[in-house]
DNA sequence: CGTAAATGTTTTTTT
DNA sequence: AACATTTACG
């Protein structure tokens, strides 16, 4: 019998727990997994052995990843256990499957097949305009915190009206009405945003019983990882799709949860029992990843969070080597000291691509790149400045946008003076209100510049000379040409190279480069999708729009690998990093503000478990931010964890006070925490102080740590200034 | 209309 | 400090 040898290597390997979750023959299922359990092993064993058993076919399955990286790992294990093709399933992100989704139903909304989807900064731009439109004080309603208040209401799929019938203040009247503005102007320029495809995925689904039913039918079984990072709009979007074969396997840790401020709802998974009342939950508590010290670390900080689920994670991997925890002067100490262990470590023949450095956010990232770069260190940055962001390739997916979907005002604007033509402000401003008036799409207005009204002739010509190269570039698209071809065609035809190319500019070569490097994707895309129907275009666009930065990551390549403790989860590494652990940046103080501090912890316990052997904390005691010097305290996470389990000795930083690992949670109390530097003053209320800044100030308040508050007659403004370190004198 | 200077904004994290 | 947007001027 063929088949049993195969069940049984589907199953070989697998301790208890994770076997009782692969062959759960029926009904929901919830996996709470802790970190480095094995929760992938489990979702593609699982997959692997539906197909296997014939209890599904390929095409019958959705399985739900959080990166469109891990969607493609998770195909490439599956297809390496099933030995056969899973082109049939589906295996992506809730935003390609809705993507996807919509690509056939958005008709039945209003929208066309070729709707545009618009990354963030597109859609702050928009607000932006629309907060314009309607009068709103520019003080108090910035871009991107509207943008974010009508993100949080679609994630919880309330629609504008719903906003503006709720009662609220000013603040969010003003905002309901920014939200009306935004989605007419969105559904006239034929664009979603990312919120949208998950809510406008739920309207058809809600509005057309048909056509949830056709999906409810087509996927039997249902599996999400990441669980406990679904927002409303995802948990609305898998009970109508789950609801009927209730074959939903969920998988997640509710010690995982970081994404709230994206709407991710932890009661998602808390909750998932009274949703599901029949569900089996199973617990996966053996960590196959670090060693028992930094467990113990992680379940000693994440157990000082309230409303766990809880667990308990052990290793049979053994105790391993203690934490290190150093303080450094600066964040530029902080980068030599991690770059000169990253080359001891290689010294003991340690590869790069098995190191890490995590920090709380990306601007953190530039003192370790300049000072691995002057050691030359080769490296990888996930995030930052992503790929698709750069404005060159945005300028190129304008050009495609604007060819693909001519009512999308906003590409269109982007790309019509780019190289510049003469085609200002002023008279795209002219050629919009036009359209407006008139009704009709931004490319029907352009395409009749004489018929604008206060339209200069020399405009008129440049419009005209522009809309027929689009024009050409149309037919193009219309006869089918291959993306990549398409590409080159239009950023020569458009003299956009040509531009480049006469700045002779350091700069500008390197963005030769990025668009090479674009039609590069382009013609791999080609390659790949060969065969397919005629419109390529919109799905190579389609993909290009949800690419995340967390999908540029490379492995077995010789590069130490730097990025932002969120990007970090689903990863391990033999040795980690995380720096900048000081109160206020990790936890960030915004956090704080927002009472957000268990989700900080989370955060914490997530960089603490993504180290397999050696985990090295760092803190500076300044570090600058805008610009400004700030002092800096350690992170209470630091003194959350157990003392026996740090190695306290080797300090690098051989000036200033020796404070111990065990010492500094106790030695803010008093006011003059370490002792030892010399000169230390006893600041009081009222005090006269002057500094080199700031200037003259008074003394407001203090505060444990050896902090003192001084409010400076220059501004007024009231800062937080350590006593031993800040260079403040009493007059 | 385009350039350069001034001004404002940003840094929390991301599909 | 770095970058984007606005303003002033040629």
């Amino acid at each position: 019998m063929p088949s049993t040898p195969a069940i049984d290597q589907l199953l070989e390997g697998l301790n208890q727990p994770q076997r009782d979750a692969v062959t759960h023959p029926e009904g929901p299922l919830l996996v709470l997994a802790g970190a480095g359990s094995g929760k992938t092993r489990v979702l593609t064993h699982r997959i692997a052995w539906l197909v296997h058993t014939e209890r599904a076919r390929a095409g019958e399955i959705l399985a739900i990843t959080f990166t469109n990286k891990a969607a493609q790992e998770m195909r490439e294990r599956v297809e390496l256990l099933l030995g056969r093709s899973t082109r049939a399933m589906w295996v992506m992100t809730f935003h390609a499957a809705c993507a996807r989704i919509l690509r056939a139903e958005a008709p039945r909304l209003g929208y066309t097949r070729q709707y545009t989807i618009y990354d963030q900064a597109d859609a702050r731009r928009l607000v932006k305009r629309c907060l314009d439109d309607i009068n709103a004080d520019s003080k108090r309603f910035t871009p991107a915190a509207v943008l974010n208040q009508i993100s949080d209401a679609k994630n919880r799929l309330r629609s504008a009206e719903d906003l503006g019938q709720m009662v609220g203040g000013y603040f969010e009247q003003t905002v309901a009405e920014c939200y009306r503005l935004y989605e007419s102007e969105l559904i006239r320029m034929n664009a979603m945003d990312f919120d949208d495809l998950l809510m406008r995925t739920v309207n058809v689904l809600e509005l057309f019983p048909e056509v949830r039913a056709r999906y409810a039918a087509a996927f039997r079984h249902v599996l999400v990882d990441e669980y406990q990072d679904t927002n409303h709009a995802q948990y609305r979007l898998l009970q109508l799709i789950a609801a009927e074969h209730r074959n939903l396997l969920v998988v997640g840790d509710e010690d995982q949860s970081v994404y709230s401020f994206r709407g991710a709802d932890i009661q998602n998974i808390l909750g998932f029992q009274d949703d599901f009342p029949e569900a089996t939950t199973i617990r996966l508590e053996q960590n196959y990843r670090s060693t028992q010290v930094i467990l113990d670390a992680a379940n000693a900080v994440i157990s000082r969070n309230r409303g766990r689920l809880g667990k308990t994670l052990w290793t049979d991997l053994g105790e391993g080597d203690p934490i290190r925890i150093r303080e450094l002067e600066d964040e530029y100490a902080e980068g030599r000291y991690v770059v000169g262990e990253i080359d001891r470590l290689v010294d003991e023949g340690v590869s790069l691509s098995e190191i890490v450095c995590f920090y709380r956010t990306n601007a953190m990232s530039r003192v370790l790149e300049d000072t691995l770069t002057r050691r030359e260190i080769p490296y990888q940055v996930v995030g930052g400045t992503k790929f698709y962001e750069r404005a060159v390739v945005k300028d190129a997916i304008a050009y495609l946008t604007t060819l693909t979907n001519p009512q999308d005002a906003i590409s269109f604007a982007r790309c019509v003076n780019v190289p510049k033509r003469g085609i200002g402000q002023t008279s795209l401003a002219k050629v919009r209100t036009h359209a407006d008036t008139v009704g009709i799409s931004i490319w029907d207005a352009a395409a009749d510049p004489g018929a604008v009204p206060g339209l200069g002739t020399a405009a008129v010509r440049a419009l005209e000379r522009f809309m027929t190269t689009m024009a050409g570039l149309r037919e193009k698209v219309r006869d089918g040409v291959p993306v990549g071809d398409l590409l080159e065609a239009v950023l020569h035809e458009t003299g956009y190279v040509e531009a480049l190319e006469a700045e002779r500019t350091f700069e500008a070569q390197g963005n030769l480069e990025i668009l090479e490097q674009l039609v590069e994707v382009g013609r791999e895309f080609d390659a790949r999708a060969a065969g397919a129907e005629g419109d390529t275009l919109d799905l190579f666009l389609q993909q290009v729009a949800l690419v995340a930065d967390a999908d540029t990551r490379q492995d077995d390549e010789g590069l130490v690998t730097l990025m932002t403790l969120h990007n970090a989860k689903g990863l391990e590494y033999p040795i980690v990093f995380m720096v900048g652990l000081e109160e206020g940046v990790f936890p960030h103080s915004r956090a704080l503000d927002e009472g957000g501090l268990e989700e900080e912890r989370r955060l914490c316990y997530v960089g603490i478990t993504r180290a397999m052997r050696e985990l090295t904390m760092t803190f500076a005691r300044r570090r600058n931010v805008f610009g400004a010097a700030t002092p800096g305290l350690p992170s209470r996470f630091l003194a959350e964890i157990p003392p026996d389990l740090v190695d306290e000795d080797s300090r690098p930083s051989s000036a200033g006070p020796a404070m111990r690992a065990t010492t500094w949670s106790s030695s803010q109390s008093s006011g003059s925490a370490g002792a030892s530097t010399g000169g230390a003053v006893d600041y009081r209320m009222g005090d006269d102080v002057v500094h080199p800044a700031f200037g003259d100030g008074v003394v407001t308040g203090t505060e444990s740590g050896g902090i003192v508050v001084v409010r400076f007659a220059k501004d007024g403004s009231e800062r937080k200034l350590m006593a031993e370190y800040a260079p403040l004198a009493k007059r």
